[in-house]
RNA sequence: GCGCCCGUAGCUCAGUGGAUGAGAGCAACGGACUUCGGAUCCGUAGGUCGGGGGUUCGAAUCCCUCCGGGCGCCCCA
């Protein structure tokens, strides 16, 4: 709010300076931040040092050339040159005062702006091969996805959250999905039936074959041939369970997707060889030892890349081609994709494939996370079945709980391992972070439950005289609040929502200091008492949102 | 061997070009309500930001190099 209206005037100044010779035109990027020290300012911009060999002058001459030109601006008491030249801003303490007005007003508003336009993007996140359940493995870019997907929601873009399932016809790791199921079922039913080498073994195969006996006729189950077609019909007929399975899952973490894309669809439709035509007619692929060969090499890779087999069965690279076609086509001006650190190394021939099929390299962008590890008392949890241990995502789940499972997803960076530690995820007290930022929520739900009862009036809270608000632990938090939209612009743009849980935790505790050196409920006070509310109430507004974006609940008691 | 990620307090991690500004949580130690939720708060202690070189007015942050750890390197996905 005050920092768009900063940002404002200072442009403004800018354009003055370059306009009257006073300074050069220079590219550079305007943006605030706060001093180190409140008595230094409300803010501070170094444009003028950015600026200062580009404009071959001293850093405090353009600051001062910059500070002559500012136009009026109400929100602003007094700025000034500081240091080597900075430019620091002291606004009026209403500015403070009407952060706290426009939390209660705006309510779940607060922190949401239009930056996006509209513009949209699709997130594909965890997209595992239906094959078996979600483990900790793959669990991570669910949350990840999900957050990033409010997050880009938050600042105004229009976002779909898509689910690709690599169940098509050449996708060998389906295949033999099917195949391993088909041999279970035939086990079932006492029929000859054999296990490929390269199989599923895990015992959940012979659920799935329990579950496809319960759902079908066995005399259909039992002529479907053991070729590769029956292979592929029967990998179809169980990724229906595996789906099932695999949606509950994430919906116990909050995450619903808009489109569950099959692969299928691309190869059924006629996509995947219209582009093996248009990749001919680019003349960007040639034959070779039977294989069809993209000259991804003249687009930066490594080496060129088969995508047609010798067996002609398409590689995931020729229906990446397709699918981000489908992407593009379906509406998207963006596509974010989310992937396990196993296909990181693909993504420089995916990419080199994209710009020889000619698609603008900035409408992709790939984010690789890095992987999990349960450990428990410093030790690492091997994700053994036989041991009884934790394996599948569902299980940590039933274990921790959701929102602790959430949070502890996202609260790392998404470039860095994450060691996920059960004992502490276990622990329902005050160790567990989570329980931390929660129970913020929950005392404050009490404290206006009191005041409530005790006879204060806890509505129209925006009216109260916040000018009354001037003890450093109410300015903090009046401070925290007002920073909120910009740093949840700043987590959207770096995609990176483990931004959201550090921000929790530091608001909880902005809130708990404040809590202890200023007694809120006072009925001999009842004018401070009001805007204290009132600062809690905003408080409780910013915390629901933040939790609303983490994906993790704001309970009104523990 | 090559590629990507990481290396910051005893542990787990933020910070990725700015100021007298290296921080948080946990662990350790010492404190705080006869009143709003002590699942809380305050204080103390703890660092060659892996090593070295460079760029810069300024480097934990950018570049080079070395060391250490993780992951990946199929006509699998």
């Amino acid at each position: 709010m005050a920092e768009s209206e900063l940002l404002d005037v200072l442009t403004e100044a800018l354009r003055a300076c370059v306009e009257c010779g006073a300074l050069p035109r220079c590219e550079t990027e305007i943006s605030l931040e706060h001093p180190p020290d409140p008595e230094m300012g409300d803010f501070s911009c170094n444009i003028a040092m950015r600026m200062a060999r580009e404009a071959g002058m001293s850093p405090r001459e353009i600051a001062a050339e910059i500070i002559d030109r500012l136009p009026e601006c109400a929100a602003v008491e007094r700025c000034e040159i500081a240091g080597p030249g900075f430019i620091n801003f002291y606004l009026c303490p209403t500015w403070l005062q009407d952060t706290v007005r426009n939390v209660l007003l705006e309510g779940a508003e607060f922190g949401r702006s239009n930056r996006g336009a509209g513009t949209k993007i699709q997130v594909e996140f965890v997209s595992a091969n239906p094959v078996g359940p979600l483990h900790i493995g793959n669990a991570r870019g669910g949350p990840y996805g999900d957050a990033v997907a409010n997050l880009l929601e938050a600042v105004g873009y229009e976002v779909e959250r898509e689910y690709l399932l690599n169940d098509g016809p050449d996708n060998t790791q389906f295949g033999l999905f099917g195949a391993s199921v088909q041999a279970r079922i035939r086990e079932l039913l006492d029929l000859e039936w054999e296990m490929p080498e390269d199989g599923y073994k895990g015992e959940y195969i012979i659920d799935y074959a329990r579950e496809l006996i319960e759902r079908h006729d066995e005399e259909t189950l039992a002529t479907i041939p053991t070729d590769a077609d029956g292979h592929y019909r029967m990998a179809i007929l169980a990724e229906e369970v595996v789906v099932e399975e695999i949606r509950e899952t994430l919906e116990l973490l909050g995450i619903e997707f808009d489109s569950w894309f099959s692969e299928r669809e691309l190869f059924e439709e006629g996509a995947i060889d219209e582009k093996i035509d248009e990749l001919r007619e680019l003349g960007v692929v040639y034959e070779e030892d039977g294989a069809l060969w993209l000259r991804t090499t003249e687009f930066g890779d490594e080496e060129d890349r088969v995508v047609v087999r010798r067996s002609g069965a398409k590689t995931y690279l020729m229906t990446d081609l397709a699918y981000v076609e489908s992407k593009l086509a379906r509406g998207a001006d963006h596509c974010i994709y989310v992937w396990g650190p196993d296909h990181a190394a693909q993504v420089p021939s995916v990419q080199a494939g994209m710009a020889a099929a000619g698609v603008d390299p900035g409408v992709t962008e790939f984010v690789i996370h890095q992987i999990v590890r349960l450990t428990e008392g410093g030790q690492v949890v091997r994700m053994s079945k036989r041991a009884g241990n934790i394996v599948t995502l569902r299980e940590l789940i039933e274990e921790v709980g959701a929102d602790v499972t959430r949070f502890f997803l996202l609260s790392r960076s998404i470039d860095s391992h994450l060691d996920f530690d059960l004992e502490l995820a276990r622990e329902q007290s005050e160790e567990n972070p989570v329980y931390y930022v929660q129970y913020a929520h929950a005392r404050i739900c009490s404290i206006l439950r009191e005041a409530s009862q005790r006879g204060l009036c806890t509505d129209d809270l925006h009216e109260a005289d916040l000018t009354l608000l001037e003890h450093p632990d109410e300015l903090r938090l009046m401070r925290w609040l007002a920073d909120y939209p910009g740093e949840v612009a700043d987590a959207a743009e770096r995609r990176a929502p483990h931004r959201l849980a550090h921000m929790s935790r530091d608001l909880a505790q902005t809130f708990h200091q404040f809590y202890g050196t200023c007694r809120v409920i006072d009925l001999d006070a009842t004018e401070l008492s009001s805007a204290r509310l009132a600062l809690v109430s905003a408080t409780q507004t910013v915390l629901r949102n933040l939790f609303g974006l983490l994906g993790i609940n704001a309970p009104e008691e523990m």
